[in-house]
DNA sequence: TTCATTATTTGCCAAATGGCAAAAGTTTTT
DNA sequence: AAAAACTTTTGCCATTTGGCAAATAATGAA
């Protein structure tokens, strides 16, 4: 659980006591490549950091293509953040893309983390605000920039995933047909 | 201000002396369309609520070209919340594209409303969070659309706007060229 | 190992978008 | 009102990406 603890204490100091028991808060899960953590149209009900593998937070549009909206790797929280924050239902899928280790809160744990740790919430603020600063400027460029550009910038982000990573999810989250990037992919 | 105010309650609630505390804490201040409220390079120092007009954010991308992130229009926040926060350079402009009515808070204000009004914190954070889960939403399903639909999701976000904002800032903002916007718009 | 299934690549052609420069239209300044 | 500056539209053609179906490759199950 180290990786754990000390993504935590980038955001905010905790003492041992605090540390123990966000530690005993916390269950360790595995799950094999392609189960989902949560699933459209359910209440998401747990937090999962990421302590292995990689994640993809996807949903189908109108056209009722399958969306990769982004992934989620090893450090991070995955959760649809809006849905467990108001208790709405989901409108996307969070899958395992690879096998993973993840550990997982439970909305009583985090209740009961929120109201034993001062610093708690203030943590998991920070943290939940870097994480969308990021995912929209990663985004946000991706629009001004051609496809080649875009895988590029995948590989370089994660560079020993994107082989292990199945071409649709990929495409999809590029913005582009399997086969364009089945074709960039030969050009490069 | 009641404008500001009815928005902080959607996130929570104030008493009279608290929403009192509030107003003296804000200034009014209006700016003409094209001039910047903050501008990349600086470390931006004040937060601006948006009672009337429009906004957006733009940065220089590798090629030289402006590109608009975002707009923001009334009844928002407006800063970049990242380099606020970290008081850091920020990377990129807020520009107001029309006439615009602020409310700004300065860091102090903020400060102390923080230290003074318990739920304050709060309250920001839930903002905080709603705008960028929105952003998010917003720009994620671009990738996977045509020009044209993603021209004419923004007709639907800001109907009486596509004609007041310049065709640069539409068609970056889209992910598309001048030319190609112009295209799009006659053949519609 | 072999068969079946699924994923990826490829060919062919169509559609969307870009690049550039000139023309037309607007707005601002003098 | 005329000139200058800026914005938008348009023509022409190149490039990128998509759509579809068949071929190939890889993976998993029997």
């Amino acid at each position: 659980m180290d990786k754990l603890i000390n993504y935590l204490l980038e955001f905010g100091q905790l003492n041992q006591p605090q540390i123990d028991l966000i530690k005993r808060k916390v269950k360790v899960v595995e799950l094999k490549k392609g189960e989902y953590f949560s699933e459209a149209g359910k209440i998401p009900r747990q937090v999962a950091f990421i302590e292995e593998g990689l994640f993809r937070v996807c949903y189908y549009n109108s056209k009722g293509d399958e969306i990769t909206k982004y992934f989620v790797d090893e450090n991070n929280f995955a959760v649809d953040i809006n849905s467990f924050n108001q208790k709405i239902p989901s409108s996307e899928y969070v899958q395992a893309v690879t096998d993973c280790t993840l550990l997982v809160f439970s909305t009583e744990s985090l209740n009961d983390l929120s109201a034993t740790i001062i610093q708690w919430d203030g943590i998991i603020n920070k943290i939940t605000e870097k994480a969308l600063v990021e995912k929209v400027n990663k985004l946000s460029p991706m629009l001004a920039e051609d496809a080649t550009t875009r895988y590029l910038n995948f590989l370089e982000k994660f560079p020993n995933l994107a082989n292990r990573v199945p071409l649709s999810y990929l495409a999809s989250y590029l913005g582009i047909t399997q086969s364009s990037l089945s074709r960039i992919r030969k050009s490069i």
